[in-house]
DNA sequence: GCCGATATATCGCTCAGCGATGTATCGTCA
DNA sequence: TGACGATACATCGCTGAGCGATATATCGGC
């Protein structure tokens, strides 16, 4: 994490990997590259915070995984299963209600107050 | 918290409670009623989160408080300080600049996607 | 040959949230 | 009158997410 409050992103990063894995297979590094730039460097997982969500997700049956050590890095490739697609679109609706909740609490707090005239 | 993602919530407790201060002091119990009727019951804070929330405001100078025992309820009122108010400003930003990042992270996932024709 | 980037993994710390528990008062209903 | 639920505040200790630190190994460039 970096421009952001670390705080406010507990919760939504097994979200985000989903979301990355959401538009075809990556591995682990890829993953945390993909969500850097969609995000304009706000969001940087460390390796010791995506490995054990990616770990977990695998556990979890959410993703499967594979070696690839075709090449001379070995890399991990991961892929979501139908699991894995039906709870993102969870952690989604989830997401998004969670917004909408919080737009009614802040209420007036919420709107983008313009500078003052 | 009841019926949304808690994981999602942990990071936002404090903003809300800032929040609910901002039209004016109130105390412990009455700042738990007010976040739950302006969430729609979705946002239950238990006695066990809000009191070290509000502890931990008044050691940072967030918020003075006061004991009113002219009641027999001991009621101890809490009003948010200069700071207070700037750091809510504060907050506020940073849960919009996270809800931007998130919209931008999930890309079309973030599209409220209506029924396939 | 050294260094930074690539690539994965794990251990252990910190700290937020919260369940459990304790205390005390008030109004209501039997 | 006595029981009970709501009001009102407080603290202890557990759980679990995130992450810093650390380890290992390969690759390309200078």
């Amino acid at each position: 994490m970096d421009g952001l409050n670390p705080e406010l992103m507990r919760g939504s990063l097994e979200l985000m990997v989903l979301s990355v894995l959401s538009d075809g297979s990556k591995y682990g590094y890829l993953i945390q590259q993909r969500l850097k730039d969609a995000s304009d460097e706000l969001v940087d997982l460390k390796a010791g915070t995506l490995y054990p969500i990616l770990h977990k997700l695998e556990t979890k049956k959410m993703v499967r995984c594979r070696w690839d050590d075709s090449t001379g890095r070995r890399r991990k490739w991961y892929e979501l299963t139908a699991a894995g697609k039906k709870q993102l679109k969870v952690r989604v609706d989830e997401w998004q209600a969670y917004v909408e909740c919080l737009r009614r609490v802040l209420g007036p707090l919420a709107d983008p107050s313009p500078m003052p005239a």
